[in-house]
DNA sequence: AAGAATACTACATACTCATGCACTATTTGT
DNA sequence: ACAAATAGTGCATGAGTATGTAGTATTCTT
């Protein structure tokens, strides 16, 4: 994934302070280099040269102008290679998921470890995954038998059936499917058509849309 | 949720070297109390006391008779307030899921870093989640969208094959699509074989997913 | 303690879909 | 005028999908 003899990474953030923080930190490191630093998702932009990549992405959520979360659909068109983690100060788990379904590799709520966060990069530049522990559990959660939780869950559907929808939405089949919940194609095949009962589908497509009707 | 003083965790582990080490780097901590280390779940089980708790269990998967992730149901149900950690060599995101979905709060995989684990107890006693990097990388991955690749434009494609990859990204059946364009469905055949080899595509829903990417 | 609901597994059937091969009619390039 | 691409039709096969019916083990209700 790294193209240079450096991790890069870019960081988007208007608290110039923090920013500060950040780069001083980065650059008192050997391996990585912070090679942007902007204050809004427009700056961003703007100062991006035409072929520069990017291996790792801190975002904001909260920045003055388009938020972070908005503009991470168009960070990832335009650098579908680089790892974006999320890096707020709001442990809200609406948030969480909406990074994620997004298309984000982190979530990390900031604080003043600077040592903890450049642990992170070094994480997410080999591959892993960066959450903050409280963020962690509320992703557990929602894989937790009857917790309701941030991706709603439509009315009437339970964990195993959300898990399915969003799978089935996704495309994968239903030998897939077993395989990944370790149960048989027909254990699939009566999860949807409990699905299909309740969303009142008859097929996949119906179901999708149904799904990504209910879910933005 | 600590009931003591300490945090009390106990550990099912068949590899004795291993679970002395953990043992070990417990007791060294002046917050942490190991009050149960076993060799398998049966062993468990009849050496839990009646009314024994514990905040944290640390659970092997791969164990002599019943597995770690068989037996987790079990655990949750005498133990349903004890926080259960994962804890395998195997980075296998089937596990991973069941594991979840039995309502683990951790997937640790092991690695000689005692520190390192001891973090994660605190981290799960603080009411986090614990998961290593790898693991939490596939449980983010999850939830990203699955973006088959695919050519940048729709170049290659004429009129009425756009039509009809249109229609097709909106659900409608081979025969539907057929009558519309007054074509046979052998017709209609052949030209989603046309988009479906221009797209890279191999099934409707890949085309779907690039169409809507492509032209938004 | 009996019955109902839940969470599957199992088998069956018909339809849809992806793809390969063969054939033809029309258009287009040289 | 001839080759070759384009735009289909037709048939075949296997995989994937939707839906019905039935059976079992476990949990929840009363």
């Amino acid at each position: 994934m790294q193209k240079s003899d450096y991790i890069t990474v870019g960081i988007i953030e208007d608290d110039v302070a923090y920013m500060k923080q950040v780069r001083t930190a980065v650059d008192a490191t050997t391996a990585i280099r912070c090679t942007i630093g902007q204050p809004s998702i427009e700056d961003f932009f703007e100062s991006l040269k035409p072929y520069q990549d990017l291996d790792i992405l801190l975002l904001d959520i909260h920045l003055p102008g388009e938020s972070g979360i908005n503009g991470l659909l168009r960070i990832k068109k335009r650098l579908p290679n680089t790892a974006v983690i999320m890096h707020t100060v709001e442990e809200n788990d609406t948030l969480l998921f909406k990074a994620f379904l997004r298309g984000a590799e982190g979530y990390l709520v900031k604080e003043n470890d600077m040592d903890e966060l450049i642990k992170n990069l070094h994480i997410i530049a080999n591959g892993g995954g960066a959450i903050s522990p409280i963020m962690a559990r509320a992703l557990i959660g929602y894989f937790h038998p009857n917790t309701p939780s941030a991706p709603k869950k439509l009315e009437g559907l339970g964990t195993k059936d959300t898990q399915i929808l969003h799978m089935l939405s996704e495309g994968w089949t239903y030998k897939y499917i077993a395989k990944k919940l370790d149960i048989t194609v027909d254990g699939v095949r009566y999860y949807i058509r409990k699905i299909y009962k309740r969303l009142g589908a008859h097929s996949r497509h119906e179901a999708t849309k149904i799904y990504r009707r209910l879910s933005d």
